[in-house]
DNA sequence: AATCTAGACTTACGCTGTATGGTTGTCAAC
DNA sequence: GTTGACAACCATACAGCGTAAGTCTAGATT
């Protein structure tokens, strides 16, 4: 008879809004921002209420890592093989830049959702298609997905953005003092990191082209 | 004059200490019976006197990475480059499966301590020794180190040991009737997941061996 | 009209990280 | 010796956490 009662029909909450609520409060605030209480507060309704659509946290991450992977272009038939592998990679890393938690919980969630299996069946079938075995598809699937889950793991651990410049940063990660401990390390910073331009982002391109390119020659 | 005082000049706790005591409690219970009244239980402490070790929970999580680092053979110089890229690579992905716990903690962590530091210096050393340039070092170790990371991140999250049965738990993960919307995937599990003998750990194999020949054949 | 049920709410428990402030054992200087 | 400083440790307290258990209410079913 209060407020939220007559609010409540317009609106009916399910599974899908608390997951995709939870996603953009955990863009937002990290994912240590996110607690059950704050996410059925975004939702206007109280922390026990979500209990009837998840059945626990554990729950909710699964799903809300399922909802990245349903945001990855699946790989395309139409276009070659190395090409469609390109722009299914920049989706999957773009996804997990997007949402920068979600390469962190992957370690500890084991059952994949519906998007995940899509994910990994149509891989598989563009593999296949371009003339992979059964194994060869196996060992591509694991490195071009190993790749770019490892990529964006260090990538998003980066203390800066992508367009911060370099030449200031390094000093407050490293005291200099330090880098003259590890000369190798000094001299990659000074003549590559820090040059004008330099953004590790760059060495995706590079890493996966390489990838792509081992795994044509050995089918 | 009680008992703990007497007994405590006997190990005098360190920052160190406190460290590897969090390793050993995060390695028998998980990251998340990771807790500071635990971690100073096991040092027969109370909570509080841990901060006068580190400066907070984040801080004690620093080192705990470091530590893991600080386990990881260097790449030797008196193998040849491959060789000692194989042997390090591996040495880093054992030691990220003997504390599981680690390779999730590596996406908030932003400040790499001595180990890690070592580990780089000498990563690169060992690539401009064998002939890269200072890109072609930047190259490569952005490359290994994405895939051994995003290796042992699926590892780890696999629900089975090395050496289960695969037969029965792909049933559990993924129930029948939904891999048969799955084709490729379906036929992927039954005619190589599921054929006795293998171990999603030796697909580490094909994919450090391809990467390193395309490094090679980029210099 | 009586009953069932889904979805929300309320309360409570044991846990977390850590701010604050006190207590103690050790040692240097006078 | 006594004093004072100092580091290490402990006790208390607080706000926030996930969630178990139970209750309320409005609409649907019988």
């Amino acid at each position: 008879m209060n407020d939220k009662n007559l609010n409540r029909p317009a609106e009916p909450i399910s599974r899908d809004r608390a997951v995709s609520a939870a996603v953009s409060l955990a863009d937002e605030q990290g994912i240590a921002g996110l607690s059950m209480r704050k996410l059925a507060k975004s939702l206007q309704i109280e922390a026990m209420s979500l209990y009837h659509h998840v059945a626990n946290k554990d729950d909710l991450l699964d799903g809300m890592i399922d909802s990245v992977f349903a945001e990855i272009e699946l790989p395309s038939l139409d276009l070659d093989w190395k090409a469609a592998m390109v722009r299914r990679s920049d989706s999957l890393r773009f996804a997990l830049l997007r949402h920068r938690w979600a390469v962190g919980l992957m370690d500890s969630r084991s059952s994949p959702g519906m998007a995940t299996l899509a994910q990994h069946d149509a891989m598989i079938g563009c593999c296949r298609a371009a003339g992979f075995t059964i194994v060869g598809a196996g060992h591509a699937l694991s490195l071009i997905d190993s790749y770019v889950l490892g990529f964006v793991l260090q990538e998003v651990s980066l203390p800066f953005g992508p367009d911060d410049d370099m030449g200031e940063m390094v000093d407050e990660i490293v005291p200099a003092e330090l880098l003259t401990a590890f000369p190798h390390l000094a001299e990659l910073t000074t003549e590559l990191v820090m040059q004008p331009g330099y953004q590790y982002g760059n060495e995706f391109a590079f890493g996966i082209g390489l990838i792509l390119d081992g795994l044509l020659a050995s089918i």
